[in-house]
This record gives structure tokens, sequence and C-alpha cells, in this order.
DNA sequence: TCGCCCACACCTGTATACAAGTGCGCAGTC
DNA sequence: GACTGCGCACTTGTATACAGGTGTGGGCGA
């Protein structure tokens, strides 16, 4: 591990040729970059947890100078991907399988919050949108992969519907740390069983406009997935650190045993 | 406004001379005091909402060089408490009273589940200290500051009891910006109808170790509390930036209208 | 052989220097 | 008088230089 690529190859010396927004290309460059690409290695495991990082290291294998990297550390430490040593600096946060409950608690209710908002916004025709994709799902619900590829995209329905930036900003984060013990856990293996009731007792609560009952279906959907992460987590191999060679999810929407 | 102080006055020039922890002492300097000085004055409103922020200008206001006001300026756009300006830099986030609501609702969840673990892990003295404070808040019940002091202490405890540092960790953010609204609105005047009997019922779920009663009865008093400082924010003046001179307060435990 | 002490190498934190992009203002012109 | 074009000043982002502190490893002495 820790063959981090260079971050010139990763993203090009000046963000990517067809910036979209020129303000939102800036932002791309330097630190950002650096930050995204450290993240997503944290995330799937390239960089071990509990390994110290070291600011003239990670400069020197990025390509970069030191500024860029000091800023993407500590937005990584905001994020807690990183935890600060009593010496200062940093190391990859530690995986510890009893706090993923603890992970996914919150995800829940974050989540079950952003049901309810969904609920109190939602128009028939966004009712219509997530009553087809558990229809789809349900289409495909031997397929692991498509149901939770659909699974994704419902909860991207919500949280879009619901407009919630504080929840969304705060999902983020933990997201970030649920896509880490997903990674953890062997890619796939987490089961999907009931799947579709439970996304269907979502969207049946948000179409009936039931922001008590959309609440409370989210948080059980969540709380189940999580009983099966860990379970995944705890049964297949040594509880030490398992890095798998999965893709790196790095931003919202790829979060998904859901 | 914007007459923020030296940071040599503010810290000193190199922590505090009584430094418990060395390392602590360490992440105090520099950086992390301008951090705590810039987010104090925006929870204060000593700093305007909306109002640029300039790294030169920060930077020779404080004394320090421009490094560590940009690592301060990128914990705080972390933490949503700047927004960043597209054209890069940053300005003090806006504050919008509709907002405040989510706010809550969001800090509703988490102190919520707090609350659920809160009973998992209580033991017998736990239980006897949470009811001890919910008789010294009945026996001030008529002294508001009082009653805002030990909720504050009983929020803290149940946070204590908990031991859930994903749940703390965003809660000290969204904690950040419920201040922010308290210090929008009259300080004090928001109200404690029902304080008491709310956080008694909390009290009483964490002792029968009931759970979800806990959870719930967090939730609804959190609510409650949201009602009465959205009451307080749309009611008393214009809906434009009234910083109060209060003291700010900086860290967890200080949030209370709780 | 074990323990202690010193010195070195390293790393963080801060300051300063440099380059590039952007917005604003002023002057000139129609 | 209004509009347009140019130029300046400012700001951010990055790189580099410097100082302070810490941990480690080797050497020396008991």
């Amino acid at each position: 591990m820790t063959t981090t690529p260079d971050l010139r190859t990763a993203v090009g010396p000046r963000g990517r040729p067809q910036g979209p927004d020129p303000a939102l290309a800036r932002r791309q460059s330097g630190a950002r970059a650096v930050y995204e690409l450290l993240r997503g290695h944290i995330i799937d495991g390239t960089l071990v947890p509990g390994e110290r990082l070291t600011e003239p290291v990670l400069a020197g294998r990025l390509g970069v100078s030191r500024t860029p990297v000091r800023e993407a550390l500590r937005l990584l430490q905001a994020e807690a991907l990183v935890v600060e040593l009593p010496t200062g600096g940093v190391r990859v946060a530690p995986l510890d399988v009893a706090d993923a409950r603890r992970v996914y608690e919150v995800r829940a209710r974050l989540e079950g919050l952003l049901a309810r908002d969904a609920c109190e916004r939602a128009w028939p025709d966004d009712v219509a949108r997530l009553a087809r994709l558990v229809t789809l799902m349900d289409a495909v619900r031997d397929h692991e992969d498509e149901v939770l590829r659909i699974g994704a995209q419902f909860h991207g329905e919500i949280e879009a519907l619901a407009d919630n930036r504080w929840c969304s900003a705060l999902l983020r984060q933990i997201r970030g740390h649920v896509d880490r013990y997903r990674a953890l856990a062997a890619r796939g293996r987490v089961g999907t069983t009931d799947h579709v009731d439970e996304h269907r007792a979502v969207a049946d609560a948000v179409a009936r406009g039931d922001a008590v009952a959309a609440e409370a279906a989210m948080i059980t959907h969540i709380d189940r997935s999580a009983a099966l992460a860990d379970q995944a987590l705890r049964a297949p191999t040594d509880p030490a650190v398992t890095p798998t060679t999965g893709a790196a999810p790095t931003d919202a929407a790829t979060t998904d045993e859901s």
C-alpha cells in the first residue's frame, strides 16, 4: 500500500481540462485535489488505518509543496478521517468495528430527518419518481448490485427533496466513515434482504405525507442495514485491517447497502 | 464592529502560561487560537453575517501571518461558519432565521440519540445525578438563568453518559450555529416554560432504561425549545443583523435554552 | 551486558516571497 | 453624458525559508 499516485497524473497540473465552472475549477486545484485524493485512499483502505501521515512525505509523493498538503490534512482532521497525534501531526483514523454501529446510528437519524423533511416538500411527480424507483428495485431484487445502485438513487432523491443543507453537510461527513466500514467488509456481501420492502415503506410514507412514519421507516431501514453490516464486519475475517481493492467512493449518493 | 482585539492580548504570544497538557498547549497556539477567536466573534455577532473576511486584513489585525489565519478560516469553513465566495475567499455565513428551525431539528435528533445511548450506559449513580439536577432545576424554576445553567449541565451529563464521539463531534458543529441564533435573539428572553417537566421526562426515561422514550422525550424537548427560539427570532426586532453584547460561548455545554 | 546521556535527524508550526487571476476604477471616446 | 477599454491594486493559492521541539539511535560508562 501507500503507493499513492502522483497528484499530477491524478488531476492534471491545474484541474481538469473541462471545468464547467471556473470558480469550481479553481477550488479543484491543489489543496482540494489533495484532499479528495487522500480521502478516497483513506476510505478504500489504500492508506492503512493508524498509518502516520507526514507532510513532507505526502508533499513529495504528490509533487506539491507542504502548503496544500497541510490544508488537506486539516480538512480530513475536521472530518475525523485522520486523528491528531499528541505530539502534532496526524495518522489515519483507526477503524474500530464496534464503532461502526455508532456511525450507522447517527446516519440513520440524519437520513430519517431527511425523509421527514422530504415529506413536507414532495410534489406528486416526486412521489411518482420514488415509487418508480421502488418498482425498479423490486424488478431487479435478485441482483444485489442493481438493488444497491437503485437504493443509492433513492436516498439521493430523498436528500434532494429534503433540501436540508445542515443534514446533508453532516451526512456527508458520516458517509465517509460509513464507506470506510463498507470497504472493510467484503464488498457486496452485506445482504439486501427486505431492502425493497423497507424502501417501499419510506416511499409510501412520503406519498401519504406522513412525516413521522417516513422518519421512522428510514431509521428502521438503516438500522437493519447496520445490523447486516455489523455482521459482515465481525464474521468474515479477522478484525485487522483488510483493505479491499474496490473502487473508492468519494462523495454523496455512493453509500449504499441502504 | 470588526474591532477584533489583537490576538496577542487575547491569548498571549505562545499560549497560556499554565498549559496543563503540553500537547494541548501546543495546539492552542497560533492557528487554533485564531480559530477560537474568530469562531467566538462570528457566534456573538461581532463579525457581521455576510462580512467578507480577507486573510491579509485578519492577519494584520491579529498580529500573525497569513498561514494560521488561513488554517483557521478553513476550519471555520468546514464548520460552515464562513462560506466560500465564488471567486475564492470567504465571508461570514449569512443568518437566515428560517434556517434556525433546521438547525434545531438536527440538534434534536443528535441529542435524542445521545439520550438513547445514555440510557444503555447509565448506572444508578448517574441516574441519581440526573434526578438531582431536575430537582435543582425545579427549585429554581422561576430564575430563568439558573434554569438554563442547570439545563446545560443536564445536557452535558447526557452527552458524557452517551459517550458517542460521532454524535458529539457533529453536535459541536451544530451548537456553534445554534449559539449564533441564540445570540441573535434577545438573550434569555426565550422563555423556559415547561423546561423542568421536559427534562424530568428525559431523566425518568433514562432511569427506566427506556431508550425509545428517552430519545423521544429529548427530541420533543428540543423541538419545543426550537419553537420558542423561532418565536423570539421572528417577533422582537427586525430580522436584520442584531449582534448582542453577550458573552461569547465557545464550546460544549454552553448551548442552552434547552 | 545493561542503562543512561547526548546529539542528530525529522517534523511541525510560522513567516515570508512569488505568481496568477479578478474586480474595480479611471480615463478616453463616441 | 454614457459607454467602453485599459490598468492597477488586491486577493488568493503555492512554494520556500526558518525556528522550535521531539523522538530515536548510537556511544559511553557502570
